[in-house]
Parts: structure tokens; C-alpha cells; sequence
DNA sequence: TTGAAAGCGCTAACAT
DNA sequence: ATGTTAGCGCTTTCAA
């Protein structure tokens, strides 16, 4: 039989309201009742209900995190981010993953609703058609801060990245160091972020006075959209980048629209035994993890991952407060270009190729 | 106002009691009232309120997992585990992070115990001195599985490596391929499975016949056990690496105790130009992540990260369901070695080194 | 099969 | 400053 907050109040001789302001902190307390109810916790090892709290107070001061993929690595930090920022507030930070499946998306959502969380932070699944289910919850009052990936069309908050300035960054960057004939490998045109880069690509290109050439923008699905894996994104980053790679004339620079296309390009790169940057320039959207083991180095636009979560807990909580307006506040961070050797002036006698060869 | 039972049940024009028989489907209900009620449900958006639910019942159907850093790869793989079976027993997994401090540990430990969730799945920080919030838990009838890292003298639940055995694996393929001056690259010694690591590899040597020295094993401080960081376990991994390499005579094969200290050899390896597996064979405790892109492919204990998280959900929901003797049921699960090319015949003419030069 | 009502452990309003 | 108590929303008797 669990210690409820009645056998503290025996225990210490006082009334389970005495128990409660101690808990609560907000009413004084006679010093030495105090000591006795703390006493009396740390004997009999009390924890309080929170059920029974939350049935009370109406609130949990749990903050759910669902995230599409915990194994892609950019989701983590985003959770580290919006952790730290919760912890600031005394809330907790419940991380929960759908497999980048609507259906679970939804049946997770529907448990955190029934557990009464404060609030949601939701990186979307990417089913456009479907986000019906964001919304009723918005309307249900549910407060959800959406990250990353921007559910369209609905009215809520959100933290993410200026995708098509950040591709717009790198394309440009492409065009200051001197190239024309740029290629782009883009992910599912499904998903609005791939819709965002490839709009900045073609920005970047326009307002060079350069001419956009269909042939050169590859699109493909892909499972991971800002990550690493060795899944759909590397190979068609591979088969994608080939194309590119073998046209005629070739581009003389590409840039790859995430890190596993990045990474599935590096290895078509390699495999074609073309030489980077001397033959090919590369700049890449999202870091490839361990990259930094690589020569070159690759050129990549680091995403603000921490501080997107960072952002978002800090967002939600605010509209938990009832502090916001209630149109929805958009939050949209850049991100930053580290110009690498991938696209700069790399001395070949050090290098052989870009990674060593594969197969 | 959030939507209660009662108004399910005034809308369906029948008692809360029948509204909570159709919710828990086990008393047959009319099937006429029975639609009536879903109906209401559905119109009403009804999410029961789980607060008050496990008020009554005393259980809440959430597993938590709190692992010690939601960044290092190899914990997600957990998560995932862990999750799937949680789901096949209609249980969430809520997951949180303690950043490797004991201290958020104890407080996540409070949490949840305070949140009353059916029982934790804990990868303890490491910290082998500070265990008796574990044991104060277990005592109060928590039921809690250590995963991964098994705490010393308290009577838990465990699902982990056989550190020993899997790392005498390591070291005794090395010694098949025929090596005898074999060195190992280890992590903190505060943590029990460096410890285990190092008895796995003295154990191999010893059955060959074989001399330890002490000067061929470095031991260190790693953040991550086994995982993949650019955090100190790199770092180390390289300055200790280096030390080995320059070693007089030098080992002629290393051992590295986590993927971590693994990339810090590599990268020792370029740096002092020594060829692998020509000059110094490699055998690596854990994946590397993104390792399939380097030359050589490095030999490595491959861990079940997805079954530890399988098999401790299975546990726990065992343990929960009182289905287990009182005695702590302990799981050893054995990492699978993928014998690669920097322990096996490695065609020169291919490669330059193991990963291209660096720096 | 259905309805009425007690009670889970807590907070907060009120009384003292 | 402290004690008493109603009631949060649900499940679970128990009675009808």
C-alpha cells in the first residue's frame, strides 16, 4: 500500500492540509511543523500522487515530445534542447517516437490528450494529407508547438528553419566560388521542407541571372529528412548523384539537400573516381555526422537542432501561461554556413579523394 | 471546460457507469446504448482522463525509460526496442534523459515514481558509488530493469552485454589472426563494463598463453561507453592511441572498448601514417556509425542495442504482472563480431589508408 | 444489463 | 497558522 499524504499528516502529527502547504511552498508553515512533515516525508519515503494532483490542479506539468524518428540523430538534440528549457520551468520532458508513421502520430497524440500533458511538442510525420488530427487537437485547446517540419495550412505554433533562405545560403555560397552549373539532390517533393530548399535553390540561381536547369534538380523520397542513415536517403543519393555526376556537361557543383543525401553523393563521388573540389563542389544541407573524419572537409548548413527545441519548449510553455496572442507565433531560425574544403581551395597533395574509396 | 464521463454519459442519455463499461469492454453493454455512447464520444471528442483513472486503478500504463544520454546512438536503439514491445502490451514508453548526471537521475527517478508509472527501464549514469536511489526504489516496490549497464550489489532486473565475453571474443580473433602483442584502449575504470572489458581481453590472452602487459592497455575517463562522440572518448582514444603506436616494439593489433575510442585510434593511425590493416590490425567494441564509408571496414563487436530494449520491456511487463520469482532475473545477451578488413586481408593496391589523411 | 454511489489522494476554500 | 472538508473524473461495488 503506497504512502498517501494522510499517513505523512499521522506521522507528523499534523492535518493533511499542514502536509500540503509544506508540499505546495506557498503558505507558511510554523518552522517546527515543517520539520516534522519533512521528516515524516523522508521516513516514510513519500511521493505524492501526481494523479491525484493533476486531478485537482487540472495540470500535469508534463510536456510530451513526439518526434518521427528517434534514431535519426538531429532529433535527439532537438529533445536535449527543449529538456533543458522545460527543466528551467519545472516541467518534464516526455520523448516518444512514431516511426514516421501518421497512425501512430495519431494514436499517440490521442494518449497524451487522455494523459492530460500541458502541451505537445510534435515534429509532423510527413503525410501532407494528413494532419487533421493537429488540428482538432489545436482546437481542443491542446497547446502543440510544431517543429521542423510545418504542417501547412493549419493555425499553430511553430519553431523551424528558414529552409529556403538556409538552401538559398548555400546555393549562393556555390555561386560566389564560382560556379554556374549547379546541381541540386532534393528529397520528396512530399515534404514541405523539400519544397522550401528547392524554392531557395532556384532563388539563389535567379537572382544570380543564372538560368535553372530542370535536368539538374533530382528529387527522391526520403525516410530522413534532416539526418544520417544508411537507408533510402544515402541510396538514392547514390543512384541520384550518379545521374547528376555522369550528365554532360557535368555540373561543376552539387548541392545535396540533406545529410544522407550528402552522404549517398559522396559515394557516387567516389565510386565514379571524381575528384572533390577540383572536379565537383559540395555543399550539403544538415551536417553528416562524423564527417569531420573526412578529406575533404564537407561544406554543410549546420541546423540549430538544440535551439529549435530550445526555442519551442520555451514557446509552449509561454502558451501555456496563457502569455501569447492567440494567432499562432512562428518561430524561424537560420542556419549557418561552415564553408569547408568541399567547396574552397583544397591542396590535392594531401588528398586522395574525398573519402577513401569505396569498393 | 474538458470533456467528462458525465457528459458522455448525459449525452448518451445513460449512467457513467455504462459509459465506463463501453470504455472498458469487458461488461457486456446493449448494443443499442452501446452506440449511443460511442456516438457521444466521438461528438464530444471524449479523451477519458487518465489522472483519474489511475487514481482508481492504481496503474497508469506508461513505462518509463531513462537513459543517460539521448545522443549517443546507441541509446535510441534501446528506445526502440523497448518501445516496440511496450506497444505489443498496449503500454507507452515515455523516454528521459539524465545527461549522465547522477543527480538528474535520482530527480527523473522521483519523477516517476511521483508519476506512479508501472515501471522503468534505467540505464544508470555512471556512477558506481551513488546506487542507492536504484535500490531505495526497487525496495519501495518499483519495479525497475537496468539496461546495458548493470549496476554492482543490488538485486535488480537486468538486460545486458556479456562485456566479458563478448570483448574475449574480440581480442581472441585477433589473436586467431595471428597476433600476439596485442594492446587495448579502455574506458573509465568506474564503470563496470570497462572493467568487464578488460577481464574479457586479460581472459583471451591468458587462454592463448599469452604475457599481459601492462603497458600495452590504456585506461581513461569516457563520457559515452558505447557509443559515438566527438567528446572526450575521440580524444582519448586518440592521445592513448597515440602512446600505443609509438610504442617500442609496437603492438601489432589494438582492441578499442567503445566506438568512440575506436575513432580516436583511427585517427591516430592517420596521423603517425601508419597503414591498416598492414601495420596494425583493429578490432572495435561497437559500430563505428558511418564507418561503412571508411577504408578499411573496421572490425567490431556488433551490440544487440534493439534486443536489450526488446527483451527489458518483456522483462518488466513480466516483473509488473507479478509473473516473475521474487529473485532479480538477470539477461546476458552477446554481441555478434563482424570480422572486417582491418583485422583480415586488406588489398593494399585499393587503399590509401584507413580514412583518408587528416589534417 | 443498468443505475446509484462510494472512494481513489490530493488541493483549495473555508472555518477556526 | 492550522484543521476540516468538498470535490476533481473515474472505476467499481452493489442494488435494482
Amino acid at each position: 500500500m503506497p504512502v498517501t499524504i494522510r499517513d505523512v499528516a499521522k506521522r507528523a502529527r499534523v492535518s493533511v492540509g499542514t502536509v500540503s502547504n509544506v508540499l505546495g511552498g506557498l503558505v507558511a508553515v510554523r518552522p517546527l511543523l515543517y520539520e516534522r512533515v519533512q521528516k515524516a516525508i523522508r521516513e516514510l519515503e513519500y511521493h505524492p500522487n501526481s494523479a491525484a494532483r493533476s486531478l485537482k490542479t487540472r495540470r500535469t506539468r508534463i510536456l510530451g515530445m513526439v518526434i518521427s524518428d528517434i534514431t535519426n540523430p538531429f532529433f535527439p538534440h532537438l529533445a536535449r534542447g527543449a529538456e533543458e528549457a522545460a527543466a528551467e520551468h519545472g516541467y518534464l520532458l516526455a520523448v516518444f517516437n512514431t516511426d514516421e508513421r501518421v497512425e501512430r502520430e495519431k494514436q499517440m497524440l490521442s494518449a497524451l490528450r487522455t494523459r492530460r500533458v500541458d502541451g505537445v511538442l510534435l515534429v509532423i510525420a510527413p503525410d501532407p494529407a494528413n494532419s487533421t488530427h493537429v488540428e482538432s487537437a489545436v482546437l481542443a485547446g491542446l497547446p502543440i508547438v510544431c517543429l521542423d517540419r510545418i504542417p501547412r495550412g493549419i493555425s499553430v505554433d511553430s519553431v523551424g528553419i528558414d529552409n529556403a533562405k538556409s538552401a538559398r545560403i548555400c546555393v549562393r555560397h556555390l555561386i560566389n566560388t564560382g560556379h554556374t552549373r549547379i546541381g541540386m539532390l532534393n528529397g520528396s517533393m512530399r515534404l514541405q521542407t523539400a519544397r522550401d530548399r528547392l524554392r531557395g535553390y532556384e532563388l539563389a540561381l535567379r537572382e544570380a541571372g543564372l538560368p535553372i536547369d530542370e535536368e539538374l534538380v533530382r528529387s527522391s523520397d526520403f525516410r530522413i529528412e534532416s539526418g544520417f542513415t544508411m537507408g533510402m536517403g544515402t541510396e538514392s543519393g547514390f543512384s541520384m548523384g550518379k545521374e547528376l555526376l555522369l550528365l554532360n556537361p557535368r555540373p561543376t557543383a552539387i548541392f545535396a539537400s540533406s545529410s544522407s543525401l550528402g552522404l549517398g553523393l559522396i559515394h557516387a563521388i567516389n565510386d565514379l573516381n571524381i575528384e572533390c573540389p577540383r572536379d565537383i563542389a559540395l555543399a550539403v544541407f544538415d551536417e553528416i555526422p562524423g564527417a569531420e573524419f573526412f578529406r575533404p572537409h564537407v561544406t554543410a548548413l549546420s541546423q540549430p537542432a538544440y535551439q529549435i527545441g530550445y526555442q519551442g519548449a520555451k514557446l509552449i510553455l509561454q502558451r501555456i501561461e496563457g502569455k501569447l496572442l492567440k494567432k499562432p507565433t512562428r518561430i524561424l531560425l537560420e542556419g549557418e554556413l561552415r564553408a569547408r574544403e568541399s567547396t574552397l581551395d583544397y591542396h590535392p597533395k594531401n588528398a586522395f579523394r574525398i573519402v577513401d574509396r569505396i569498393r
